[in-house]
DNA sequence: AGCATATATGATTATACATTCATATAATAA
DNA sequence: TTATTATATGAATGTATAATCATATATGCT
C-alpha cells in the first residue's frame, strides 16, 4: 500500500463524523474558542474537547491559546472543499433515490 | 443537527478507510470486477467484497452484473476530488512537519 | 490565598468496524 | 449433472471509536 494511503484515511476520518462535521461547520467563519463551540453544536464540553484534540492531532485544526481560552480554527481550506463535495454527492444521491432525476428527464 | 450531516458523515466514512481507498484508487481507470480488484489491492476476496458492498450501499459505487462477474465503478467524480484534496492536506502537513516549508522560505 | 471559569483527561461502557475462515449461492462450461 | 469460477455472507474475534461522568489542571480575578 502507498505509504500516504493511511494518512489520507486519517485525514478523512478526522472529518467523517457527525460531531466533527458540526464543529468544522461552526468554524467556517473562522477561529472560535471551546467555550463558544460546544454550546453552538449542542455537545458536552468534554466530548467537544476530545474531538477538537483529535482533529488538531491529525493536522486539520490549528490551536491557539489566549489566557484561559483555547481557540481552534480549520487549517486547510481543502477541508471545506471536501465537505462541500460530500454534500454534492448526498444531494445527487437523494435526487436519484426520490426519482426527481428521472421525472425531470421525462419533463 | 442538520439532517444531511449524518449522510455527509456516511459518504465520507465510505471513503475514509485504507482498503476502500485502495479500491477507489484502482477504480480511477473505470469499472472493474471483483476478481480484478482483490488481487490488485492485495486483500482477501471476502474482505474486498464486503467493502465493495458497503460503498455501493452508501451510494458511492455502482454495481453491474455480467454473467458471473460483478463490475463496480465509482459513481461520483467528487469522490476522486475528495481524495485529491485529502492528498493535498497530507502533502502540506508533511512539508510543515519536516520543516521543508520554513527552509524553503529561508531560501 | 481562595474562587471562578476554561479546558483536558482517566475510567468506563456501549457500539461500530475490519478482518478472517468456512461456506453458501449463482452462473457457466464440460 | 457435475465441476468450476465468481461473489456474497454467517460467525467469530480483536480492535477502534464515541460518549459520559467525574475530576484534574491551568489561568486569571478579587
Amino acid at each position: 500500500m502507498s505509504s500516504t494511503t493511511s494518512y489520507q484515511a486519517d485525514v478523512l476520518k478526522s472529518i467523517a463524523q457527525t460531531t466533527r462535521l458540526k464543529i468544522i461547520d461552526f468554524l467556517r467563519d473562522g477561529e472560535r474558542c471551546v467555550c463558544e463551540i460546544f454550546p453552538a453544536i449542542d455537545e458536552e464540553q468534554s466530548n467537544t474537547s476530545r474531538h477538537l484534540a483529535y482533529m488538531q492531532t491529525h493536522g486539520i485544526l490549528s490551536r491557539r491559546k489566549d489566557g484561559v481560552k483555547i481557540y481552534y480554527a480549520v487549517k486547510h481550506p481543502e477541508v471545506f472543499e471536501i465537505i462541500d463535495r460530500a454534500t454534492a454527492i448526498v444531494r445527487r444521491e437523494s435526487e436519484v433515490r426520490s426519482g426527481l432525476f428521472n421525472s425531470e428527464k421525462r419533463g
